[in-house]
Order: C-alpha cells, then structure tokens, then sequence
DNA sequence: CCACTAAGGATGCACAATTA
DNA sequence: TAATTGTGCATCCTTAGTGG
C-alpha cells in the first residue's frame, strides 16, 4: 500500500507530461477543463480563515481503486484526494436535517483545489462571502421582517423579542454522488456552501436513503475522500466521460469499539 | 376529476456550544 | 475572543388522503 500524496503525485504527473505529454492517460488533463491553477488560489489562499493544521494524509481505502471505483464505472487510476476526517453526528443522520456536513478546513484546504471555478461556482465556493455579523435585529428591521405579519406585531407589542426567520435562499449546488463502502453510491446530491453560515453540506433528496443504508453511525469516525473523473478525448474520440463529484466516507478506526466488527463486515462485503 | 387539507419532507437561518 | 461546529426550528414545498 502506498500512501497517496496529492501534491507528490501532481509533481510526477507533471513531469511525466513534461516528457511524455500523451502517454499516461491518467495524467492528461482533460481538454475541456480548465487547469486547476485557473482559479485563482492565491487570492483565495489570502482569503483564507485561520485553518487548523492539515491531518496527515491516511492511507487510501484498500480496496477503492480494486472495487469501488472499477464499480463506479471509473478509472482505477483516478486521483484520490484525502478531504478530512470528521465524526458523524446526529445531525448527519437525523431525517429531518437529510444534509451531511464537510468540515470548513477540508472543503478550503483541499477540495477546492481540485475543482473547477465553475464547480466552485456551483457549491457556492468561488468566493468567499463576507462574514455576516451574527447580531440581533434592530427595532426597525424587526418591522421590516414583520411588515404585513400582524400576529409579529403583536409579539412585539406585547415586548417580546420573537420574530420570524428569514426564508433560506435556495442555494443549489454541485451535484455530487456520496459513496459508502456498504451502500455504494448515492444518487445525485448537491454540495452547496450556506450563505449565512459558511457551513459546506450534502444535501438533496436521496441522502436519507443512502444514509440507512451506509455503513457509518452517529458518533463514528469517517474519512471523507474525493475523486471525479474528468472527460478526456483522443483525436476527437470519448476515451472517457466526465463523472460527477464523487464523495466516498470511509469508517476508519472508530471510538466506538462494538461497530470495529460491523465496518469489517461492510468491507468485507464491498470486498466481495 | 378537481379542490382542499393535513402531514411529512426539504431547506437553510439563528444561535448555543465548542475549539483554537 | 473569534471562528467553527452542532442543533433547533421556521418556512416552504410536495404528496397523499378526502369529499364533492
């Protein structure tokens, strides 16, 4: 097993480019996408929030490139781009939030170099919004919200500082498949970064059923890994197509010791 | 078949708790 | 102390059920 270093990869993939620009197809950079150093890093790096410091690159699934990939009907010589690690909360699982959240530090430090500035554009991801100050309403603005609510005005006649939320926007997002070692692929989801609190989720329709039928639960310990296969062509000709964004959570380790035999029973059945 | 209603799903804001 | 994460819940949408 070797462990997979992105930036190594990418220097071995330049160089083989440079001395054989065509040969190793898994390195070609597909002809309709933009190179990644066409989103403008440096600027977004200055933008950047404090970010705590990288986890080490774990070691990729054993048997991702062997199973899970060839089943997602992509190439097993894809990169594979460690994410981070996180523990999966009740609110991860929970059916009337059907979203799963993406820590902030691995959604900036290492999934948005990997991605297009117009998937970045998709997730809400190409610009960092202007933190929006956490405050409550002045007496005006309670008005404003409340303009036509008799039943607010009232609340507030009465001295009580209820008020009603703000419809969310509908943010979209990129679609993206999740894939989990006891599931298999989700259906299409979308990665959208919120507006109001930065916090990048998965959300859509069919999470809740991936979700039941995945191999994680609350309070587990996952990795969560990214790859996308990009479309290439050869003389005019498909050598493969473009796939979604594709998210594999990974159970590794796990504080919880009575599911060590459960996530080695998924494996063993994405295994066989 | 159409209109109405209720229940549950989907979404994202607000805020408390936690972390660095 | 500011940033991040987790949680609660308001709001809108969709769909199934019911009655005319």
């Amino acid at each position: 097993m070797v462990v997979y270093d992105p930036a190594a990869a990418s220097q071995q993939r330049d160089a083989k480019r440079a001395r054989r620009p065509s040969a190793d197809a898994g390195a070609v950079v597909p002809y309709d996408v933009q190179p990644i150093n066409a989103v403008p890093l440096k600027a977004i790096a200055s933008r950047l929030p404090r970010l705590a410091p990288a986890p080490a690159v774990p070691e990729e699934p054993p048997c991702l490139r062997r199973h899970i990939l060839p089943a997602l009907g992509l190439r097993d010589d894809l990169p594979v781009h460690f994410i981070d690690r996180k523990r999966v909360t009740g609110t991860d699982l929970d059916a009337h939030q059907n979203r799963f959240r993406i820590p902030t530090d691995g959604v900036l430090g290492r999934l948005r170099p990997i991605l297009t500035p117009e998937e970045l554009d998709a997730a809400s991801l190409l610009h960092d919004p202007a933190p929006r100050p956490r405050r409550r309403p002045e007496p005006d603005e309670l008005e404003n919200i409340a303009a036509g609510d008799d039943s607010e005005a009232e609340h507030q006649e009465q001295g009580q500082t209820a008020r009603k939320k703000r419809q969310g926007r509908r943010h979209g997002g990129l679609p993206v498949r999740l894939v989990d070692l006891a599931a298999g692929a989700s259906g299409e989801l979308l990665l959208s970064r919120w507006e109001s609190t930065g916090g990048t989720v998965v959300k859509g329709e069919g999470y809740m059923g991936f979700v039941r039928r995945c191999s994680f639960r609350e309070d587990d310990a996952v990795e969560i890994w990214a790859f996308k296969q990009r479309a290439v062509r050869l003389f005019g000709a498909a050598v493969c197509d473009e796939s979604h964004l594709h998210l594999l959570i990974v159970r590794r380790g796990g504080s919880q010791s009575q599911r060590s035999s459960s996530a080695s029973t998924a494996h063993a059945k994405s295994e066989g």
